[in-house]
DNA sequence: CAACGGCGGGCAAACGTTATCACCGGGCAG
DNA sequence: CTGCCCGGTGATAACGTTTGCCCGCCGTTG
């Protein structure tokens, strides 16, 4: 039962280990009855490669690092799904580190991700200012994407949804409907998600109205936010409410419902991420949802691209943007 | 910018590796003066030590595989999270992998981490049966743990929340509240979890009425089955309905909402884990809260009493139970 | 003063693969 | 007939650590 090497294989089927490894790996023509002979062997005494032995050798070990804030942040475990799919198809495994929405941790985690030798790294920044120096250094070591969140322009390839359009699509879809006294409610804080959609969201409100851009209120990605914000602007009696993310949509329907407001007659009320719960809530939540398993994809398809080269820099970083879609629901 | 090895720092200061390598495990004495100067040259030059390398020779990688029936399942997160917190700070890194609830693709994933050479398994079966074997075979080769659902005596270590026990939590409060009709809306999977908490059901149920043991639905571990169970058991009127998980509480919340019944005074619902979004059901779901911190740091300790010995299946399986907490809320 | 014990440290052999080099036939062109 | 190329193979040196073994030195002890 103990582990049963190339060595062994050799001697069972009368080679060396060289000719063992090649007819193994593939790496280099060898003789039709030699290989038959290989495999045969190999197959008998039940040879397993050694992974560990493999990485020394080849100096890679076929493993990725995700670095996330929160896995507990309801949109994230459907892209840990997805991009464990991804890469699993790939062939390579995934390490998983959740730094507790904490720069440093993340930082400190990153460093032992690239101490494990991870081939290349996952991240999903924490902020958008505070992630940017231990992203870069680890950009300069080995392939990095960025997933759903971005960390600046040049630090590495990145990978995330068209938060402009998905807001674009949250405003006509609103002005169609007649509405036109929106207010957004976004989250203060420095991820770049948060201030991508807050811009699109001034950027494009003025459609409705010109006074809607100025409308903005921010706090965090949470449903007692969402519920703080409803407070503070329902006495103006806004006829749509644009939150920054599902949880705050959440938040404000659930403080709506208790304050007596009908939704959507009176007032609408729309998301952004669609996740799980956000078909559950009552009325069901009308979101932007994210392509996940196209972003899942697209990031191992970036990783595969740049583990070809050995240099980890080649090339400008890429940034892919993909377009998300408007899932109406009864909330607005 | 070159990998910085041990030969490196050896001839930086003067001395061989294997001397280099003592100081910096600390795995035997050594000159003070010598560790001094070593320690400095380490730094000096920004050694890593190579954790590929150091896993060949001593046969430990340092990582932990989890292989999970589907990470969308929203109780699973919170818990994965806590189990990356206590395998770290055990200096381990956890592999994770989605098996997307199939029992086949389960054991491929397993195979596959035990060719990566993982030290220790922590798993989440699909199946009480269908994954035994994968399951004994795994626990043949490297320390496995079973976490929150079992996959029947003596398999393997196991770590789970006393079903039971939470069952009768709930079914003393809601006798307590004067509740005589209960009726069960569980899961006819083979689950440890489906089951156990079933038994304890109907173990427990004739407290409140002798006919209330029979009360019982089975369908799946899902909202729109606990839309359906009440639908098939809301003509006979009971005044409290018991579900399995959360996901078929919302179900049942959602339905009942619907048919115009109230909750909690006409009749109570109460689910089992206590998901984020148990909370944010309106009205708030009176759930059994697991201990997903203790539930993990179980698994870890565990983890790493059994790596200690060098032989995987020393002693008997040994299997943990923690006491679950009733979450008293608006829904029953 | 001789023998001995122990400490500090170096040498070299692993760990299991893969890559480089060399070798040895045989077929083919000059 | 000689030289050359090439498919097939084996030795062997890495990859970066850890560790068993040995050796020299110093202090202690009989």
């Amino acid at each position: 039962m103990a582990e049963v090497t190339l060595k062994d294989v050799a001697r069972a089927s009368g080679c060396s280990v060289a000719t063992v490894s090649r007819v193994l790996a593939g790496t280099r023509p060898v003789g039709a009855e030699t290989a038959r002979t290989v495999r045969e062997a190999a197959t008998r005494l039940g040879y397993r490669p050694n992974h560990v032995a493999r990485a020394l050798r080849r100096r890679a070990t076929g493993t990725v690092g995700l670095v996330l804030p929160q896995i507990t942040n309801p949109f994230f475990p459907a892209l840990v799904r997805e991009l464990e799919h991804a890469l699993h198809a790939a062939g390579r495994a995934l390490l998983l580190a959740d730094c507790d929405d904490d720069p440093t941790t993340e930082a400190a985690r990153i460093a032992e991700f690239l101490d494990r030798q991870v081939d290349a790294l996952v991240l999903i920044p924490v902020d958008e200012r505070l992630s940017r120096e231990a992203v870069a250094d680890a950009a300069r070591r080995v392939p990095v994407v960025l997933l759903d969140r971005g960390c600046g322009p040049g630090v590495a390839d990145s990978v995330a949804v068209d938060n402009a359009a998905g807001m674009a699509l949250v405003l006509d879809h609103l002005a169609a409907a007649g509405r036109r006294r929106p207010w957004f409610v976004g989250a203060a804080g420095t991820t770049s998600t948060a201030a991508e959609r807050r811009a699109a969201y001034e950027a494009g409100a003025a459609a409705l109205d010109p006074q809607a851009p100025g409308r903005v209120e921010l706090g965090d990605f949470s449903v007692a936010w969402g519920r703080e914000a409803v407070d503070r602007i329902w006495p103006s009696r806004p006829d749509a409410i644009i939150c920054a993310n599902d949880l705050i949509a959440v938040g404000a329907l659930q403080r709506l419902r208790q304050l007596g407001a009908e939704v959507p007659t009176e007032v609408a009320v729309v998301g952004f991420d669609d996740v799980p719960f956000a078909g559950l809530a009552d009325p069901a939540l009308t979101t932007v949802r994210q392509p996940v398993g196209e972003l899942a994809a697209e990031a191992a398809r970036l990783l595969g691209e740049r583990s070809g080269d050995r240099a980890p820099a080649v090339g400008p970083s890429r940034t892919v943007r993909l377009t998300p879609e408007l899932l109406v629901r009864a909330s607005g």
